[in-house]
DNA sequence: CGACATGTTGATGCGTCTCAAACGCAGTGG
DNA sequence: CCACTGCGTTTGAGACGCATCAACATGTCG
């Protein structure tokens, strides 16, 4: 679960982690040379409390990182796209499943060896420190949302997030792919796939989003999405999607 | 807000965090030679959105890591006991306010010599690595909790959760002591102060604990307790604190 | 002893969950 | 080409858990 973050709850810099000019090594590069596997939709990378045998780049698609109550209550703790890691935590178990939401392809990396070349190379660690940092100021973000956010402010929180996280040269109406069910939604956001429904019904009633087709929405307002999103204080630091100038 | 734990929730441990027998440099020793610094209960130590300019060791004391949203609304998301670092996680500013809960004593540590220090001895990184990982986990399991667990198993859970941080030797009837109000209570479980006080009420009326003054109480029935908590699936990993054998 | 903060207990309301049914789209086979 | 089927989603009615508001008890400190 390895979502990197602006200031708080926010974008992956494609720049940062992809390094296109890399004289410096990346994370990815350590990746370059390995195996790519391949997984339909909804199968299983791993299990929470399997040992953790390897670490994986996500090269394409989007997992969910789930963990399930002993009565099956579920709770979706995160998404990973695309050029972020996962089970990269370095733990003995994996602490969630790693769940394929769409079609994926990963490259794995033996844990040990993963770990000896983070020990080899300070850039890495500084890399994997920095992710590290971002999902926890992630992970805290997400506390405030569960603890103290109505339906509304968590599903708006959500489309934020992931208009930024897309982050498609951010026109004045994004188009906001949402390849998880509403299942993984609400699970994702504490609430049920019927509160999720009526919570997006009553935003495209308002014109604040507007549907387009079964996995996509349209921002119409993002300025009031955001405000609905009820910010915390130190959220103005991170930069508005509506605020991103030229760059169409 | 680096609690360590156990597997999962739990336990910081003292052996690793001291360090006593030490051949070996820990995160402690940096802090050794710095001014120690008094605060009473209610102060705040730094605020969310600070520029990021010291680390702190908690030498003695308690904290809670604060955020506030926009209009009031108050989420405690996390308690860092003696031993623990404050400020650890070397972004430019602070995401949260950390406020004294007791009257407490710290080390501090300018930030860019902290980085020095982490960059200079691997065994250092290595365990500021772990703390962060272990809060990683501490916050995955504090999502769990807000997203889909009831008052009685987010009480429940907050009480298992301090017997094990305070690990007294585990008696089979340990008592806890709760320094943090019923309000810093309920900002962490995301409940009210009302519905904390009833839910400790009717556990205290069914024999699960028992009140021992006004910041401490007596785990009657611990086993009961860890069932209430609604653990997860990989929880069953964490030594439950009914287990530890001799040790008294 | 009074003033204030903290905690408990009670009555009521609201937001979300639960249960249930209908809808819509995608794929399939006739 | 279209009915058929299955799954995800939407919509509705009612129930329930926790929040809210309020009163009171207790502890603490001047």
């Amino acid at each position: 679960m390895l979502a990197r973050t602006h200031s708080s709850q926010a974008v992956m810099s494609n720049a940062i982690l992809l390094s296109p000019n890399s004289k410096v090594p990346s994370l990815q590069d350590i990746f370059s040379n390995q195996m790519m596997d391949r997984f339909e939709a909804g199968s299983t990378l791993f299990w929470e409390g399997d040992p953790a045998a390897s670490v994986f780049e996500v090269v394409a698609g989007v997992f969910r990182i789930v963990r399930v109550l002993s009565d099956g209550r579920r709770v979706i703790t995160g998404f990973i796209y695309a050029g972020e890691l996962l089970g990269a935590s370095l733990r003995d178990r994996y602490l969630y499943s790693a769940e394929a939401v769409t079609r994926v392809t990963v490259r794995r990396f033996g844990r040990n060896r993963f770990q000896e070349e983070i020990l080899r190379q300070p850039e890495l660690r500084e890399q994997l420190f920095s992710r590290l940092s971002d999902e926890l100021a992630a992970a805290q973000d997400q506390m405030v949302l569960l603890s103290r956010k109505n339906a509304e402010e968590r599903v708006c929180n959500f489309l934020l997030l992931m208009t930024r996280r897309v982050a498609q040269a951010c026109p004045a109406m994004p188009v906001v792919e949402l390849p998880m069910t509403r299942l993984d939604m609400a699970d994702y956001l504490g609430l049920t796939i019927e509160t999720v429904s009526r919570t997006m019904t009553k935003l495209a009633s308002r014109g604040v989003i507007a549907p387009a087709g079964r996995h996509s929405v349209v921002i119409v307002k993002p300025v009031t999405l955001a405000s609905l999103a009820g910010e915390s204080y130190a959220d103005p630091y991170a930069a508005p999607i509506e605020r991103c100038s030229g760059a169409a």
